[in-house]
DNA sequence: ATCTCAATTCGGCAAATACCGAAGTGTTGT
DNA sequence: ACAACACTTCGGTATTTGCCGAATTGAGAT
């Protein structure tokens, strides 16, 4: 991962209808939601969300799959390991026994 | 974590700037730097880089302590924990079988 | 071929963001 | 008290972003 591809990706996530979508996308599963089902449960105009869906697909953080008339949208989930493997990386200078609070934190968001 | 403070966070985290000096504390470690050596590390203006440390501070990305004259700002390390149990959460709406895939790659995220 | 439906693109406007130099705040040393 | 230093706040400007309705594209059904 590159920092370009980090910063689009967090920047895709930092909009509060994006974030939604992903969420609910992620709740949903590896088979996704057509784009106007996305809209109806969110809210949101479907020229609006399809801009959000572009810049989240752009972004990495989606995918989008044609079944008929309808594109399937589901969450990457690979992705968010990417981010944090970006955020992380070279953490405390290398030694790694400074760093078991990280690990230790991502030890409890695994299990949950 | 609110959906408002993950916002905050992946938004703090989308501009190169602030993404590289977050990745610098994170190298440098606990103790973190002070806000001249960032900003000369960066090659970036003080008075920009402070308007930038601000912004991650407020998002919880950083935290700030006071050394004598300077100011030392050190990376938050637990956000990125919150921020994967926020976009993951009721990942396939519950059922574990299908997170198979995003359990694996935190696992593989915390031994490297 | 034509109609319908799903989704995207376009045009235009309001709001937010990033940058810089200059001035200001607050702490430390003389 | 005063000078030096670390850092922040303040103008001002250029760019980017988000929203919507209307028009367009493209796949399927009749």
């Amino acid at each position: 991962m590159e920092q370009d591809n980090a910063i689009e990706a967090f920047a895709a996530l930092a909009q509060p209808t994006r974030l939604e979508a992903f969420r609910l996308l992620v709740r949903v599963g590896p088979k996704g939601l057509p784009a106007l089902e996305i809209s109806r449960q969110l809210g949101t105009k479907p020229s609006t969300l399809s801009g959000h869906l572009a810049i989240l697909k752009r972004a990495g953080v989606l995918t989008a799959t044609r079944h008929q008339r309808e594109i399937h949208y589901a969450a990457n989930l690979s992705i968010v390991n990417a981010l944090v493997q970006f955020l992380i990386a070279d953490c405390c200078g290398g030694q790694i026994e400074n760093c078991s609070e990280i690990v230790a934190l991502l030890d409890s968001a695994e299990t949950q």
